[in-house]
DNA sequence: ACTGGATCCTGACTGC
DNA sequence: TGCAGTCAGGATCCAG
């Protein structure tokens, strides 16, 4: 599922419910996430407060006050399939509702997530330098991210620039819907080797990145099977959708039929005529 | 340092 | 209706 649209999407629906609640109990029914929850992860979290709800690249970090005064950050991945949702208490439980939180005063908030390649971790430390979170790149949305960014990034690498920019060393948050929407809007080839763009179409590959989340987040993301935000709805980015899923169907600026590829283990989508 | 491939897991869909 | 095969939004680990 969820590419940064889609967690920041889930942060905003969340924030103003639980921001300055206290957890009062966590149950863990399944364990078996990416790492499994360790055993004393229910009692780390019980009692603490939520202080403050950030994004970083695909995380959600849970700021937390613990009740004997100390801090720390729990630290969500939903993965490709997870979700974070807000429920009445008395909700009757979905297979793969794997967590379940509940904090005074406000709805249960519960973990969904049916692949489990999702993860939840508590750290004590500053949680930006946890090795979740240690190595990555910068935010797309940040004014430090550029086309000139990039092309510096991008000497002498020869990967496939769609592989590039989904590289969260590099960048994060775009995954494989946004790339591949993001090279249509700056009509790059996926396939092209990253070290051999020029620097004026950097800037334009960075423009449209920037471009195609900021209008995914107005419309709380794309649903493709999966995605709810925290209330149950979908995303409705998936129609403004230009080359994602739309192989062999016609390009929407010159008519063309687009072109359906792999590349490395990912589904790509492209124009041969638009993008070079 | 980079690169491509395999891998974790379940569910939806396709074709026979 | 059933069954086998394929594919899926992520990110890590590994060998070369």
């Amino acid at each position: 599922m969820p590419e940064l649209p889609e967690v920041e999407t889930t942060r905003r629906g969340l924030a103003p419910h639980l921001v300055g609640r206290r957890l009062e109990t966590v149950r863990v029914r399944e364990p078996r996430l990416r790492w499994p929850i360790p055993p004393d992860f229910s009692q780390l979290l019980t009692g603490a407060t939520l202080m403050d709800l950030r994004r970083r690249a695909k995380y959600l970090l849970f700021d937390l006050r613990t009740p004997g005064g100390g801090s720390g950050t729990l630290i969500a991945h939903l993965g490709m399939s997870g979700s974070l949702r807000l429920v009445p208490p008395e909700t009757p439980l979905l297979t793969h509702d794997h967590v379940q939180f509940a904090f005074a005063g406000a709805p249960e908030l519960r973990l969904n997530d049916p692949r489990r390649f999702g993860s939840l971790h508590f750290t004590s430390g500053p949680a930006d330098g946890h090795f979740l979170l240690a190595e990555l790149g910068p935010e797309p949305l940040d004014p430090a991210f550029d086309g000139a960014y990039l092309f510096a990034r991008s000497r002498g690498r020869r990967a496939p620039v769609k592989a590039f920019i989904m590289d969260a060393h590099v960048v994060v948050g775009v995954g494989n819907i946004y790339a591949a929407e993001a090279l249509f809007r700056a009509g790059i080839r996926p396939s092209r080797p990253a070290g051999r763009i020029a620097a004026a179409r950097y800037d334009l590959l960075a423009a449209a990145i920037r471009a195609v989340l900021e209008e995914a987040l107005t419309m709380g993301g794309t649903t493709l099977r999966d995605f709810v935000a925290s209330d149950g709805r979908p995303g409705y980015f998936k129609q403004s959708l230009a080359v994602y899923g739309r192989g062999g169907e016609s390009c929407r600026r010159c008519g063309g039929e687009l072109e359906g590829a792999r590349l490395g283990q990912r589904a790509t989508v492209f124009c041969p005529t638009c993008q070079r």
